[in-house]
DNA sequence: ACAAAAGTGTTGTCTGTACACCCATGC
DNA sequence: GCATGGGTGTACAGACAACACTTTTGT
């Protein structure tokens, strides 16, 4: 019994909970961002010993006086300068030898972010660099499986939600959106099978604008339908 | 640059991380069990105040030289005593005023256990009883929540791995495998389709013996094909 | 013989997938 | 006029869902 949750300690002592042992929680952040080609997430290269040299995910500590979720935001925040950005929780975890430095619990979130929106300065100033998910050095700690974890909550949330498209610029061709479902799930994927479901959502509202660059043809600019947008982002849909 | 998780502090001092606040971390599980017609699970009825008489999840207090699955799975064991259950991670759950009583960082694990395994002295010794998850009285806290997410996961779980079965006894009816999975997914199944894809999984054998309390006719009692019920388990099938 | 649950097939619909040609335009 | 990527439709296969009658046997 001397580990129930309420024991009568609680009742007859000032502070609730006294003999047990607190843990430092971090957070640790996996932003993805899309460069129209490949999938990307953003890493620091350590710039100090131990570890120099290695890889690591952006991250911090949970404070007192905030929730678990606003630690992330505010992490995510003070590394980017990005607010109100799509984040969800990815997992705890809670090895003991997960930090070689200390006992940390560490709480793994992912963003997803507009790869465009944040700046080089910024990104010079916290030496991050976006990388290539397909090519991913080592990592430390645990790091890399934390980034595993984090690509596969991305895959089941945009199967579901139209979130993915926070990856891509306002503005954005039906060649851009498919490359980036192909990203995202790393398999080929059939244009026109496509571009019929994507349709069939009514998600998009086709620009008179073209795109030019890659071709003489052009294709056509699309955005989305807010309203429609927000809907499956709440009752959700069957994307894949 | 105050909250970069390696800041050059971690090199100068010899405790790292030493201007950061810890935290309690508490485990809470969700325990599921299966009576033959409703999903179940495991709450304790608090016996003191504050809160008294109002349901609780178990839970208990993550330690210094425990990993946290460590701990959840110590936490199981001290209150039912049983080892080798299956357990996985729901979420960490971390808003300031989500206990009344101190600022504590919760972890919930769901664990899925053989109703009859649990002896009804154990049970008693912790003031535990299986609710029907159907009927749910308020809970303390969060918990509510954290009960919705993990039934969320067991139904994502059993979509793709046999391990609903671990909530029936080792042999069981098609009657009662299909009452399960109508527990939880709280959905009505159709008899014929059901029995059709179970079969076609060869994960089960038949046994020469009946059951023979609920028809004049008898139904087959069933078992597990270990081998290929492992061999799902890892590779993981469409289910439902 | 009858009551009560067990066991068993077929059909239509939908969803997913594979696949190839014409179009519009800049050079 | 030709080279380049953009845009579009059809057909087949497999999965899923709906649906009802016969079998067994204890009383």
């Amino acid at each position: 019994m001397r580990n129930r949750y309420y024991s009568s300690k609680m009742i007859s002592q000032p502070l609730p909970y006294p003999n047990f042992p607190k843990h430092l929680i971090a957070i640790d952040c996996i932003i993805f961002g899309f460069d129209g080609l490949d999938l990307k997430g953003l890493f620091i290269k350590r710039q100090l010993e131990p570890e120099k040299g290695n890889w690591s995910l952006m991250g911090g500590f949970v404070h007192e006086n905030e929730s678990v979720d606003q630690a992330a935001e505010r992490v995510l925040y003070e590394l980017t300068g990005l607010s109100n950005v799509f984040m969800e929780q990815v997992k705890c975890y809670g090895n003991l030898d997960r930090d070689a430095h200390a006992r940390v619990v560490s709480i793994a979130y992912y963003a997803v972010i507009n790869i465009h929106s944040y700046s080089e300065v910024e990104r010079d100033a916290h030496h991050a660099i976006w990388v290539d998910l397909q090519n991913l050095p080592p990592l430390i700690f645990d790091h890399a499986i934390m980034v595993a974890d984090a690509k596969e909550k991305l895959k089941e949330n945009v199967a579901y939600h139209p979130i993915g498209f926070a990856l891509l610029p306002p503005k954005f061709t039906l060649k851009q959106l498919r490359a980036l479902y192909e990203a995202i799930y790393e398999v080929p994927i059939d244009k026109r099978n496509f571009t019929r479901k994507i349709f069939s959502m009514n998600i998009l509202k086709k620009l008179e604008e073209k795109e030019k660059k890659n071709s003489r043809k052009g294709s056509f600019y699309f955005v989305f339908d807010e309203e429609k947008y927000h809907q499956l982002l709440v009752q959700g849909i069957k994307f894949m």
